[in-house]
DNA sequence: TGTACATCAGTGAACGCGCGTTCACTGATGTAC
DNA sequence: TGTACATCAGTGAACGCGCGTTCACTGATGTAC
């Protein structure tokens, strides 16, 4: 993204391609099995050129990171124009869109939330890009409070217990712990629909 | 735990040490650094000496984990016993006690649920473990259909719908994003319990 | 009680491995005149 | 238009590192007779 615009130099574009490629690679085994090596390797270039392009390792996996932030985004917009007018199926479509786009790139869900990254202004991008996602669901909630349909309340503590419910599905569900621990099959959008369901009854106006 | 009742041998009981000094290192670092020869010499014997003890490295992270559960285990008692007859109080304080008892060992709890290890029967202890913590949840939920202040309905269901609530929070605390995402400080005590009256509006009976 | 033997916890050298990072380099591209 | 130079993306050899695991061993403990 950075460097989307920026002219083609001998390779084209190899921080888009390193990016990319890191985050095929990151989903294939995990985030402290992905290598600059195998990143370079698969893109065809020397193990020393991701350097010019990232710093060092973490910043080529904040890069990754914000990449995700960046795609939750995007869903939780479409979730919006989903529904236009009704906040509480946005939520609920959000959900699902949360649910899915972790069970798609568990590994970079877990390097997004895993406390792997400083949060802090190290990483600019990522503070950004992960500060637009938060300010995704607060709309959906503020426009529900707007309308009278959800309780009123701090509008960060409501966003918070919605974030956490789903968020708490999500890594159970790409932790891989429920198939063994739940007696029934797991039905992901069942088990979705029903959590996200549960969190509305909290969050309606009386 | 399972070498606790055998008679000492050369060192003492080096299983359980090795344990111990694995949970402490795991806290000082994190997961991926951890290592067996670390381990080894935290305790003072030869970095081969885990070998007699443990299969390999992860089963050693097993032996953490399964301790972890355990200890979930303890405090979701511990929390019914504090609260006798009171499920709701009950759901509430076991709230608390998981969010204090991961910010007490971050690592481990990302050990758990990170889905670094394998559910099913590959580690019968950890399955084991997990499962008692699990149906401690459960069993408090069931007392409050029982006593007709939970609403009825699948119990796994409902007993997942809290666990996501909490857990979301959780991890997102251990995760150390929030402090770089809200706007206020970030209140622990606060925060569990907006969620788990949150999650106690969705499970009550009509 | 004493002795010979079996068991097995712990040792230390050695193996092969992949990793992140550095460094001096090369060569393609861009630019000033 | 042509030439000399500056820039900098990408190279490849080399570094030092810590790791998991194996192996033949040693020596302390337990046990059978």
């Amino acid at each position: 993204m950075k460097q989307s615009t920026a002219k083609p130099y001998h390779h084209g574009d190899l921080h888009q391609e390193i990016l990319c490629a890191a985050s095929e690679l990151l989903e294939d085994n995990n985030i402290s099995s992905l290598s600059l090596r195998a990143v370079a390797k698969k893109v065809g270039v020397s193990h020393t050129a991701p350097y010019r392009h990232f710093k060092d390792k973490e910043s080529l996996l904040a890069g990754i990171a914000a990449l995700g932030y960046d795609e939750l985004s995007v869903q939780l917009t479409q979730a919006v124009e989903s529904y236009p007018d009704d906040p509480s199926k946005q939520l609920q479509e959000a959900g699902h869109r949360y649910v899915q786009l972790a069970l798609k790139c568990p590994q970079c869900t877990q390097l997004m939330f895993g406390g792997i990254l400083p949060c802090d202004d190290t990483y600019p991008e990522l503070k950004a890009s992960g500060d637009m996602a938060f300010d995704g669901l607060k709309t959906i909630i503020e426009e529900g409070q707007a309308c009278g349909i959800f309780k009123k309340g701090d509008l960060e503590l409501l966003a918070l217990s919605v974030w956490s419910g789903i968020h708490g599905l999500t890594l159970l569900l790409i932790g891989g712990s429920l198939p063994d621990i739940l007696s029934v099959p797991v039905d992901t959008r069942l088990l979705t629909t029903a959590i996200t369901t549960n969190l509305l009854e909290g969050l309606k106006a009386n």
